[in-house]
DNA sequence: GCAAATTAATGATTTATTCAAG
DNA sequence: CTTGAATAAATCATTAATTTGC
């Protein structure tokens, strides 16, 4: 049995929490010397090149984005469904669009209850009037 | 015997198996409409709302990721004990004394990458004169 | 056995981050 | 650069488990 390297780098969970927190405190394109230096750091956890890192930041920043738009492409469809009910289809609609009983629903979540500061029964309101 | 409202929900058994499956299941952040089922279908059970099945999800995730996070900083310390017997700690290198060659040694990253527009093979480049 | 006292779980709220659009 | 929308993380608060002394 050869060691057989295998053909491509795999994170310790050590290097992958170190990665993560990185991430998470704002690091998205490191440049050479930061590479080397975060290579340097990992290097301790286990066996990782330079490129693993600068692949890891690219793929970790670019997957975050691809999420976030699969959620939105997701919800727009159910949107377009919803609507394709009441109304004629809808044209490439501005996601920020969408129809105020979204929001307004029975649950309705932290975003409205911060804007209110309620500090008790956040969710009783299902209509609100603004006058003006 | 006054009802006493209690303060807040408490799931009921069959609540909480229903729920866990969901959870089990794949199922992270309903949105408002999944809520609204799933709540439908759990107050069959017993009392509930919306915002509790919000919050459920909320929080089984967070607690989940937090056991793991748990998990694997423990697993970190033992590491790093165990590599403090063989290595030093890091320390801050000096710039000055890095070579040349570190900076454009085989990975040459984003930086350099960017600057220079590259679209492919970003790492080819191992030695650049420049003429003048 | 049984409550009072203490600790662990977990429901509910608040605060901080995130991405991308304007 | 700023902002809206969403959600993750941190925190607060109450209920359930459990321990304890009697």
């Amino acid at each position: 049995m050869s060691p057989a390297a295998s053909s491509r780098w795999c994170p310790t969970p050590e290097q992958l929490m170190i990665l993560e927190e990185m991430y998470r405190g704002g690091v998205r394109t490191p440049n050479a010397s930061q590479i080397q230096q975060i290579t340097a750091h990992l290097s301790f956890y286990g066996k990782i090149e330079g490129k693993n890192v600068f692949y890891w930041f690219q793929n970790h920043k670019a997957r975050d984005r691809q999420k976030l738009r699969r959620k939105l492409s997701k919800q727009l469809q159910q949107q377009q469904q919803f609507h394709q009910h009441h109304h004629q289809p809808l044209q490439q609609q501005n996601q920020r669009n969408q129809p105020l009983l979204h929001y307004l629903d029975p649950p309705v979540y932290s975003a409205f209850h911060q804007l209110f500061n309620y500090n008790t029964s956040p969710f009783l309101p299902q209509v609100i009037l603004i006058l003006i």
